[in-house]
DNA sequence: GATATATTGAACCACATGGTTGAACATTCC
DNA sequence: GGAATGTTCAACCATGTGGTTCAATATATC
């Protein structure tokens, strides 16, 4: 496996932050330029913008400058890569529901013994 | 939708450590002891025991005390809400491959135009 | 050229982080 | 009881964080 283990941290460490997700969710929406991701919280514009830097840094999101608008759009790819690893524990959170179905399965099991008997 | 942003705050933290995410995964394959979670990182023990710490507040694993031996398992609930916050974002990393694969679809229909031509 | 707009830079603050060390605590073993 | 084991606590350190303010830069508009 490549290591990725940089990138991980920058990505989760940029999504650690509920201003930082919040503007990911208005960019899903629409491109963005700093000061409209910046307005919505009650933030400095600078503020604003070394939460846009953090995403940047962690390639969530791509800036284009034309004239003196940053425009930003999201970017998905590394948060494809930190989905990645975390659905190697996937079957961690089904096997709930695994053990349910088993439970299950094994009910029809006796009920249609009790049935043949 | 419910408020899971603290919560979200806490597991993304957590796992933008890569000590802590080498954990959870030596914890995926068997329970260990803090101790055992130690060894693997030239680490001392009781900084190993802040990081189970961080894990366990995220709610990342549980922690079993029996005598003087803390054992811990994987808890992965948590890890699924994550990956359902991020999920919601996963038509954005798979756009790549829809757009190819329009565009191979168009070939195919233009190539077609010209046998027929 | 002057002014307004969009953004960053630099300096600062309070606080959290990842790490250490050494002492303390609790439990098990001899 | 005494010694070894497993873990935490407390204090400390260097660095990073999220935030501010005010000045600086670059572009657009009049």
């Amino acid at each position: 496996m490549v290591e990725h283990s940089a990138r991980l941290d920058a990505v989760f460490h940029a999504l650690s932050d509920p201003t930082r997700r919040a503007m990911l969710g208005h960019l899903a929406e629409r491109d963005c330029t700093i000061g409209e991701l910046a307005t919505p919280f009650s933030m400095s514009f600078a503020g604003a913008s070394k939460h846009v830097r953090v995403l940047e840094r962690a390639g969530l999101l791509r800036r284009r400058i034309r004239g003196r608008i940053h425009q930003c759009r999201l970017q998905a790819e590394r948060l494809a890569e930190a989905d990645a690893w975390m659905r190697r524990y996937e079957h961690f959170w089904n096997d709930r529901l695994d053990t349910l179905e088993a439970l299950l399965r094994a009910e029809d099991t006796s009920r249609a013994k009790k049935q043949k008997d």
